[in-house]
RNA sequence: GGCCCCGUGGUGUAGCGGUCUAACAUGCCACCCUGUCACGGUGGAGAUCGGGGGUUCGAAUCCCCCCGGGGUCGCCA
């Protein structure tokens, strides 16, 4: 080694002792006679000094020192002097008087600050990913998402599961996301896909006899990229044989606890993890991944407008559509301009508008509210009852603010659930101390594919639908719940998994439901079917999506910083700025030609 | 593909129709400086204001198109 110490590791239990380290050069301050270098490694920093009385020729060359010089020193660990203590620095009690030192290598001027956090251009950063990297942010989210995949190795490992790697080359399914595709030389013509999950060779796995697996394993899903998702992303998956929805969800429930309790002690979780049904979650929050740090639940106003004058949302009604709101807390003192931007913001999501109602400029009871105290546009349609009628189900109070929105249900549920997490934000209702888990349970099995004329699986076609459900598949499909459960945290699903099928006639059962001859079932999942005749166990799982999980635990906004390498929003890699042209040789090796685009 | 936001010295920002021959901070270069730690001091270099077109007597600033980036809807079994 180049070094005996990491600069970090050096406390005052090592003064009087000769050590060389490496690293690079942090910062340098320059006094013409002194010359102070902060160097920096991965284990932190420390001070070096350069005195000339101590050595003229090191003294020399430490003036020619730049930041990111990668230099190498020795010299004697030492207390510094009384009152220069640095109580910022970790290292800040002690220094190494250089004695000698070589510049390893010089360094350009680098394109952005490595010593400062401050935003920096993204395309920046990810083009020169290798100096962002060295960055104290980046640093941080690197080692702790090494500790978060190697508490959960441990963590399974302890409970007797094994981790088995399954092959990136493998096989195009056609359901689900589009697939990344990897020409075949050796067959010309045909394709390998990349995996968009695990999931039917861990069921595999499981008809294998090795009942508990998992594996940190990388997925890929030809789709358009969010904050919150990449075309190659991170799963946590796991399987085991002979359990039912408790015992995953009753895993999981603890691997997080624990996991939180080792990370980020100083986050609150609220145990048990609450358990929402499916409709419930829809019910109250419009969406299955509702962020419950805080309520501003929905309340379906439908009814109390169907007996209104108000003529646009009776249309609405007439048509099939709902009324449904929510009550801001405090909010009635909004001015003309607020309620102009919840408006907009509504508009931008494609609703028609939003109706507010300002329930009296004081606060308190609503005994006293009186028509004229209700400030909004409708009040004209509505009753004093209606109003009241409509606080009580909020349980509203004077100088709230309710907001509502009508519109075929479905939009309703999106814009109202996105209005909510606005208000939440304005309102600061969401505790950023707190990590709020919930299970999301009871999904339906399928839903209808109005365009495609088929039933669709929710989740994915092998969730094993409730034994009591199954008689329902024929008669009544809609009305079939799935052993599906989800995991959410403040409003990210960070995971999702299933009880599944083990039976191969059920199996084709689901198939055929979706659509699928019984050809294209034997050719497409033949090998799924055929194992389930061989003594498949009962069996379950769950995915969990690493790299969400790690960016909350890291307070990141996006998976990208959690990530070493990560694709941009058009998917390219800027790093090494790809995907790139192929030479016409290896299109030919690979039997491929490229087409001319319109 | 739709919608929204952003693009000004290396970096981060200000400027939002004339006072811009573009400001500030930091970085960079040179010199000075023996206890600093975001060291300090003096001086200096560094920007066709993302690109193109238009409006105007006059555009970094207003309008249109394009490019690049981000967010989001669609999409994500």
């Amino acid at each position: 080694m180049l070094k005996t110490h990491s600069c970090g590791e050096l406390t005052k239990k090592n003064i009087g002792t000769e050590v060389t380290l490496a690293g690079w050069v942090d910062r340098r301050r320059d006094h013409g006679g002194l010359i102070f270098i902060d160097l920096r490694d991965r284990g932190g920093i420390i001070q070096v000094v350069f005195n000339p009385e101590t050595s003229k020729a090191a003294h020399k060359k430490a003036s020619g020192m730049r930041s990111e010089y990668v230099i190498q020193v020795s010299g004697k660990v030492a207390s510094r002097q009384k009152g220069t203590e640095n109580l910022k620095l970790a290292t800040g009690e002690i220094e190494v008087i250089a004695d000698s030192t070589e510049i390893l290598n010089p360094s350009k001027v680098p394109p952005f600050y490595i010593n400062e956090d401050i935003e920096v251009d993204e395309n920046l950063r990810l083009k020169y990913r290798y100096l962002d990297l060295r960055r104290a942010r980046m640093k941080k989210n690197l080692q702790l998402r090494h500790r978060v995949v190697k508490f959960t190795r441990d963590f399974l490992d302890g409970k007797g599961f094994i981790e088995i790697e399954t092959p990136i080359l493998t096989k195009s399914t056609p359901e689900g996301a589009r697939d990344y595709l990897v020409p075949s030389r050796v067959h010309p013509g045909k394709f390998y896909a990349l995996p968009q999950s695990p999931q039917q060779m861990k069921q595999l796995l499981m008809v294998a006899g090795v009942e508990k697996y998992f594996q940190i394993a990388k997925c890929f899903r030809d789709e358009d990229t969010r904050a919150d998702r990449q075309p190659e992303f991170t799963q946590l998956d796991l399987e085991m044989s002979f359990v039912d929805e408790e015992d995953i969800i009753c895993l999981i429930e603890e691997l997080f606890i624990a996991l939180m309790k080792d990370i980020r002690p100083d986050i609150k979780v609220v145990q048990p993890f609450p358990h929402l049904s499916y409709a419930e979650a829809m019910r109250d929050y419009g969406t299955d991944k509702p962020d419950i740090r805080f309520g501003m639940k929905f309340q379906d106003l439908t009814d109390i407008f169907t007996k209104t004058e108000f003529s646009i949302f009776r249309k609405v009604i007439d048509q099939g559509g709902r009324v449904k709101g929510i009550c801001a807390p405090s909010c009635a003192s909004y001015s003309r301009s607020q309620l102009d931007e919840l408006n907009k913001f509504v508009v931008s999501l494609g609703g028609g508008g939003v109706v507010t109602i300002a329930l009296g400029s004081e606060s308190g009871s609503l005994d006293k509210l009186k028509l004229d105290d209700a400030k909004s546009v409708v009040t004209k349609f509505l009753s004093l009852e209606q109003i009241k009628q409509m606080a009580q189900l909020f349980g509203a109070r004077a100088g709230d603010l309710l907001l509502i929105i009508a519109g075929k249900p479905k939009q309703v549920d999106n814009i109202l659930s996105e209005l909510r997490l606005e208000m939440g934000r304005r309102l600061k209702l969401a505790d950023p101390e707190l990590f709020s888990f919930a299970f999301v349970r009871h999904f339906p099995l399928l839903r209808w594919d109005e365009e495609a004329g088929r039933w669709e699986a929710e989740h994915h076609p092998f969730t094993s639908p409730w034994e009591e459900d199954t008689a329902l598949l024929e008669s009544a499909p809609e009305k079939v719940r799935g052993k599906h459960y989800d995991i959410v945290c403040n409003g990210y699903e960070i995971g999702g998994g299933s009880i599944r099928i083990h039976k191969s006639e059920l199996q084709r059962k689901i198939f055929r439901l979706a659509g699928y001859s019984d050809k294209e079932i034997d050719e497409r999942f033949g090998h799924m079917l055929e194992a389930f005749q061989y003594g498949a166990p009962p069996h379950g799982g769950i995915a969990i999506g690493l790299d969400r999980i790690v960016m909350l635990l890291a307070g990141e906004e996006t998976i990208r910083e959690v990530i070493a390498f990560p694709k941009n929003q058009a998917a390219v890699d800027l790093t090494f700025d790809a995907p790139s042209s192929v030479s016409p040789e290896q299109l030919k090796e690979l039997h491929l030609r490229l087409r001319e685009e319109e």
